[in-house]
DNA sequence: AAACAAAGTTAGCCTCGCCTAACTTGCAGC
DNA sequence: GCTGCAAGTTAGGCGAGGCTAACTTTGTTT
């Protein structure tokens, strides 16, 4: 057990990092630094750097020049970002919104939804999927119907 | 014109700063180092180091040991920040989640919600205030219906 | 008008997360 | 088993955005 840390509550940079070295494990078996780096757009030497403090916060290990797996609480971590993203993709998709914006936004919210609010919009997609008209009038924009004026026209 | 400013994007400590600094003239008539300081939790002498900055970037007119006024673009970008604050308080309150969970996570996301995703929020927003029964059915966290399960058992 | 407190500023420092340049290690190919 | 390149690391540095401590200015009080 990592004794004497504190556990603030693990930063954006952190966060990005785990959930890209999971799916590079996932999907090559491993994870090497120049492929994080790549994948992040950041210096190898940036990289390095990182990879040595999250070894000593304990989220992953680390053998020099020998490569890093993944430790339990890291894991963990990387499963419960990956699913923030995947979840507020999923939503925005919803939404009728471009893959471009998609991706910006989702980077960025990713980090500060917290379990309450994850839960709430899970719940909200599921109900949405289930509204395809509703959906529809949201992806064109459509005011609320107000007595008087046309809906429908262009 | 603020000229050879390449006009990044707005930091999210900026957009807090405006946002915060448009709040207490709105409310107080002006903004004073010790209010901006108090009323975002961070010492006198970083929000001075901050006004200084944000003069030179053109967003607020300071006069040292005077005070200051948002220029036309300063307010702009207030108004803006503070819209998507409100937009997204307004979109969580819906959900149901409670009062410290919505100011946690919308001061944080605010920053990251480019503007058609503003759009399709409001959309959405508007939407959902209309069918109340979906809503219910979010809040206490329904799942999808499934044939042979109750969905309103305790 | 002198003094005092509150507000504001400056100086110096820190952490985070990034960078480049230079060096080291590991691994293939020969 | 050299050798050369790719991968990895170290060193040094930078900007953003915080902090505290010490100083200055302003405004109020007497
Ligand atoms: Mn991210
Ligand atoms: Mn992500
Ligand atoms: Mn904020
Ligand atoms: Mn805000």
């Amino acid at each position: 057990m990592q004794k004497s840390t504190p556990k603030r509550p693990a930063s954006s940079a952190v966060e990005d990092y785990l959930e890209r070295i999971l799916e590079l494990i996932n999907t090559k078996g491993y994870a090497r630094v120049v492929d994080i780096a790549e994948s992040l757009s950041i210096s190898q030497a940036s990289v390095t750097n990182m990879v040595q403090r999250l070894d000593g916060d304990g989220l992953l290990k680390y053998e020099k020049y020998r490569g890093l797996v993944l430790t339990t609480a890291g894991e963990e971590l990387a499963r419960n970002i990956t699913h923030r993203h995947h979840l507020l993709t999923d939503f925005l998709q919803l939404l009728g919104l471009d893959a471009q914006t998609i991706h910006h936004d989702v980077e960025g919210m990713e980090h500060h939804v917290s379990p309450a609010t994850v839960h709430a919009i899970e719940s909200l997609t599921a109900q949405l999927k289930r509204q395809p008209a509703l959906l529809e009038r949201v992806r064109s924009g459509a005011a609320p119907a107000r007595v008087g004026r046309a809906t429908t026209a262009l």
